[in-house]
DNA sequence: GCGTATTATTGGACTCCGTCTAACAATACG
DNA sequence: CGTATTGTTAGACGGAGTCCAATAATACGC
């Protein structure tokens, strides 16, 4: 069954040497084509494992949100959603390992990423939200309320991410600040 | 005082021409060339006017949202202040008018925008989360409450703006979703 | 060992965005 | 009529992301 040509690198190892030179010399100057060069493939190369340069951040994140979306997807209408949704985020992002987003939350200002960190993380916490907020109303909630309580949700996993990466990204602590950050809403 | 060569455009014309192309032939195929061809004038002024090709759209929920931040950023920390960002926000965003931003959610499919509105709208509801939560924690509120709380209500500021705009941006109707939309907040 | 199907890598050409700069045009004012 | 001011313009540039045809490295059947 299986064949054809060996890869010659990984996602992971493209992302260590990216966040290297982010690390280095900045993520603006630094261009896809240092990258691939810094890893030994070429430019295009780079483009067969991540879709854009600033995807290197957060594939291990957009997996988690994935998880979390074919979770509630699946989950039945509750009389209790708060908890269905608390419990469903829980499972889905506690799992969520220290990687090249950890990396770059603390090292934002070396890196010169606070713009763009801004902007992908505003777009996660949207999916997030869309996520959740489809599941909120399949509980008879009104629409409006349905993706105000999924904006709120998504900004406590957000919340809890940020304060978890500044922290140091100690494994263990994550599930306490989501407890914490969902526990607002109650 | 005032001299110069005068104006050939206005953002507002630029605006115009930008939604009809992306409107005819959608935004992806609309080159920010065809936009100043469209308007008669050179790619080069099309940059003088904006920023970039999206934010055409924009710059009227900017605006607004700057107004909210500056209100914000000067208000007394109150005993209330789920009323005091609550009549904030529907100060700064009631007199929002229809506009390009309006056009494009009705015809996001049209135009092919939905990722690049996502994205965008996304990071504007960050934007007013950001500009709200500072406030909430001058009121001696916990981080992570601070920005969960704000979460919601950039949620439904937002909520509040799609429902408006998609229901055919009458201007009554948006100080009421905005009421209704941050009521469910209480 | 030898062809063959399969899969990865590669280089290069391409479009477009956004930046920058130096030249040029149109106005107000003295 | 000269000058300062402000806007417009063409063009070059670098980088992101797309696309494709050529090539390289493997497994497998023979």
């Amino acid at each position: 069954m299986s064949g054809g040509r060996p890869h010659a690198v990984s996602r992971e190892l493209i992302a260590e040497a990216a966040c290297e030179l982010f690390l280095e010399q900045g993520y603006e100057r630094t261009t896809v084509a240092h990258i691939a060069r810094r890893v030994g493939v070429s430019r295009s190369s780079f483009f067969n494992y991540f879709e854009s340069k600033s995807e290197v951040f957060w594939s291990g994140l957009d997996e988690r949100i994935g998880f979390l979306d074919a979770f509630l997807a699946a989950a039945c209408p509750s009389s209790q959603p708060a908890a269905v949704v608390a419990d469903a985020v829980r499972e889905a992002f506690s799992r969520f390992a220290p990687d090249a987003l950890a990396l770059a939350l603390v090292n934002s200002d070396a890196m010169g990423i606070v713009p763009e960190l801004t902007q992908e993380m505003a777009t996660r916490q949207w999916r997030i939200a869309t996520a959740i907020s489809p599941y909120l109303r399949r509980t008879g909630q009104d629409a409006l309320a349905a993706e105000v309580y999924a904006a709120a949700y998504a900004g406590a996993v957000i919340a809890a991410l940020r304060a978890w990466a500044l922290a140091g990204a100690g494994r263990e602590r994550l599930d306490d600040l989501l407890r914490r950050a969902l526990g607002v809403l109650r």
